[in-house]
DNA sequence: TTTATTCCCGGGAGCGGTCCCAGAAGGTAA
DNA sequence: TTACCTTCTGGGACCGCTCCCGGGAATAAA
């Protein structure tokens, strides 16, 4: 506004060099004697001089900032994932751009193309609806254009790194610590309906596998598309359907809350009548009375090693990715939501 | 990467005008025949061209981007400010960086000084510390360089646009409240301790008014640093020391949320021994049990109006803004955390 | 002292847009 | 037909930085 656009020049002839040397200092780079170096450092500290970044992005071709899609920084887990990347880029002297997608496929897409215009290094993106186009979009985008790393979705292409929690793996442990305590009706919470993400999917295998193995036939699975209050309808209906129920597998923690709002809505005791886990591991499954079961993400660390494995990417120090797929484990955490079924 | 650069001059041949022209139907400029501007935008569909946005920062001095700098997305006042900030920036079409200060005002400061870099249009900031330091940096910014909207800060500026909650009154009528329920030994478990924020310091001043008010002469103050985990200490070191007290105001709902385990820790029910208030109305103490009272601050429209105001400024259409400052009334909720002293 | 080498540093050509200005085309009035 | 507007369009000068290249100063080797 009113600052004399103090530029690399004015810098520059403030203490009697060229801006040639001006950027070396600025950058670090070597071929500057130390007392230039000192000279050089001096003014810019002065005029508290901060170059250009739009310049320097036109120039390099680098903008030091990585776009992250999540799908809503309203949800703890997400709010955790971008706490981690953010913790990352910080380090790696990165800026991040920030856009939710509220779980609609068009809004992802929006938000990718608005990083296309050349303001973001890279993206790091998490789950979102696994729709063919937006895989093929994604494809698209890295072969020609961008770095991108990928976050809890499955999609075929090796020079996308990705990195997954073990869904299925989770999905059948949960409901294999139920079989385990006793239980033998067990309904399922799952996440979308329609378009599910992989997550989901792959935890209502991990539920039919633990289910089969032991040779339970009746599968009930309702969804409850990742939301708590449509969690809390679903369950309702799920227990006025299937009064039978002992034990419900949430496909979240969010679930979980409106499952046990639910229950306590109709009179039925957790864990006594109705045991319930969740998964995700966000605090407040901890702070809820009783305190929820669940299978907990290392939500922070997935967040710091996506932006981390992106920023490898970018610095090139990539090896062969596809084989550098990181699967992460998740933990049970073992509450009072559950009780053995007598 | 592999992209043969398709930049505003490929258009420009491609469509059999000069860039000028290109340049003239992105931007939605008269003086295009129809004609022509159908044709450009054609190959500029299909050959899926986006103009460079460092480049158009370079020249046109815009970046189209504001920069947030929150204390902490994980708190989910925060993260609900930040959606309703994103949702006014997404429908002006803006993209917006985000920053976490995690309460410490160094941070803070060091993520202004990475937005001055020009690879920003303006700032919406909200709370952190309110050190003298940082207002005078503010200052300086804002009459120099950047645009800058501040909530929940009490900064002496006219160049500076703020948002505040009533947090006078807020911390008020949350003792009031407990007052009219006819308890007398109220306690306040507030924000920070030094280097306090201006919100946390006027929800106090609200509480001693509160307490003056009806002649309680004991006021009796412990420090949670809005941190769920530090409440919890704080409140039990509070009902060791003061067993005789009946109502504790917590300056946040997650301290409240802390407090009550601390409470139900050392076997005293709420609210039959003591009741509690918070500050916030995040969802979750609504699902505790038993749901906490709060008053409400309304997140999403002060990210909202915070983000509108800052575009406004942006573009110009700021009036006198120092008689424009908007403040929040908060809204009461009565939950079941209170209740009447016999 | 002369000749190489190395170390520093400056100049200039972009990067991909915006925007002002001037000129070509086409339309209208004298 | 000529003069004069309007409407469209093209050219070129930046925006502030990076990076390559070439030259001068300083130092080392001959």
């Amino acid at each position: 506004m009113k600052n004399k656009n103090i530029d690399i020049y004015k810098i520059a002839d403030e203490a009697g060099v060229s801006k040639s040397t001006v950027s070396r200092v600025i950058n670090n780079k070597a071929g500057v004697k130390d007392s230039t170096r000192k000279k050089v450092s001096k003014v810019i500290k002065d005029l508290n001089y901060k170059p250009n970044s739009s310049a320097k992005g036109l120039a390099s071709k680098k903008t030091q900032t990585i776009g992250l899609v999540i799908s809503d920084i309203t949800d703890p887990f997400f709010a955790m994932f971008v706490k981690g990347a953010e913790r990352k880029a910080m380090e790696a002297n990165y800026n991040m751009m920030l856009a939710n997608s509220h779980w609609v496929v068009e809004e992802e897409l929006k938000c990718i193309q608005m990083f296309e215009e050349g303001r973001v290094d890279g993206i790091l993106m998490i789950s979102g609806g696994s729709e063919k186009r937006l895989d093929s979009y994604l494809n698209n985008l890295a072969t020609h254009n961008l770095d991108i790393v990928v976050v809890d979705r499955k999609i075929e292409n090796e020079k996308i790194p990705k990195l997954n929690a073990d869904n299925v793996d989770a999905g059948y442990r949960a409901t294999k610590y139920l079989i385990d305590l006793g239980h033998k009706r067990i309904a399922h919470i799952k996440g979308e309906d329609v378009a599910s993400s992989d997550a989901s999917r792959d935890r209502v295998k991990g539920y039919q596998k633990a289910l089969a193995e032991a040779g339970i036939k009746d599968e009930i699975i309702y969804p409850g598309y990742f939301a708590r209050e449509e969690a809390n309808q679903a369950t309702k209906k799920l227990m006025t359907e299937h009064p039978e129920v002992t034990a419900i597998f949430y496909s979240s923690d969010m679930m979980a809350i409106g499952g046990l709002k639910a229950l306590k809505s109709m009179e039925l005791r957790v864990p006594q009548d109705v045991s319930i886990i969740g998964i995700d591991g966000i605090e407040m499954a901890a702070l809820m009375d009783p305190p929820i079961t669940t299978l907990a993400q290392p939500a922070f660390e997935m967040g710091y090693l996506g932006m981390e494995k992106l920023i490898k990417k970018l610095n090139g120090e990539a090896s062969n990715s596809h084989t550098e797929d990181v699967i992460f484990q998740m933990e049970l955490i073992e509450r009072d939501s559950t009780s053995k079924l007598d």
